[in-house]
DNA sequence: CCAATACTTGCATTATGGTGCAAGTATGCA
DNA sequence: TGCATACTTGCACCATAATGCAAGTATTGG
């Protein structure tokens, strides 16, 4: 509800990076939420990076983020009615490098390892898990 | 017909720019064309500036530029499919500084200056002129 | 052919933004 | 209560991008 005065041009600013085009675009597609760790093992990419992305994309009004439990689950927001908008033309962008489908397709993956509907693992690329285990 | 490869997030890069969203709105509003003084006298912004921001608005493959004499117009392009969608999106921003409706209003007027239907006129607001006048 | 003019651009400066590391917070389980 | 873990963030560093000045090019009218 941090309906606060957003800069037009903040929206555009909001995809105007690789790596947070490649989460909307996720999200877009997919219809799905998502918490830090899947997304982690859908683009491959450390979670700081990720966690400070969302970030920005929560602040231009892109994302809702709700915490349960240890996960933070993300969310495309809807209203304004810009955002639709912006959602078809995320949609319709080409994806020649096939890096979206890439994504999509370990995104699709990594669901299946939910339980009840909800992800109770942590990081699964042994890349990019916490050097604790 | 530069179709070059272009980073989709290029797309939204060249619109995460007050200036450059300023006249993406004007043109998408007005669906015409414009040369450069005439956004000049429109945004009332220095035309070294507003010339910069056209040249990226061009690389990104949102404009298209012609010379016709002295003059360069400049104008959407409308291929590829997904820019239909992202000048939705930017007709359907909010304006609620009014800056674009106060562009919008000065263009309406600059274009009265047109003499059979192309702009034969410099710069016309004072603080722009170039020095030589 | 020269001067006025519509527009562009090299350069130096400043501002903004992305990244990685490492340390931090918060939650839940044993 | 202590530890593993899901996520966040302060800091330093580097890359990118916006700006203004001044000099440049290209075209045209006198």
């Amino acid at each position: 509800m941090q309906m606060i005065a957003i800069q037009t041009e903040a929206v555009f600013q909001a995809l105007a990076d690789k790596t947070r085009l490649r989460i909307i675009r996720l999200m877009v597609v997919t219809g799905d939420e998502s918490c830090l760790c899947e997304l982690v093992d859908s683009l491959l990419e450390p979670s700081y990076k990720l966690s400070r992305h969302l970030k920005i994309l929560r602040q231009a009004g892109l994302l809702s983020s709700q915490k349960e439990g240890r996960w933070v689950y993300h969310r495309l927001l809807m209203k304004p009615a810009y955002l639709e908008s912006l959602y078809a033309t995320v949609q319709a962008l080409p994806d020649s490098k096939e890096i979206y489908s890439a994504d999509l397709k370990r995104f699709r993956e990594r669901l299946c390892l939910r339980e009840g509907g909800r992800c109770q693992i942590g990081i699964q690329s042994e890349a990019f898990k916490s050097e604790a285990g």
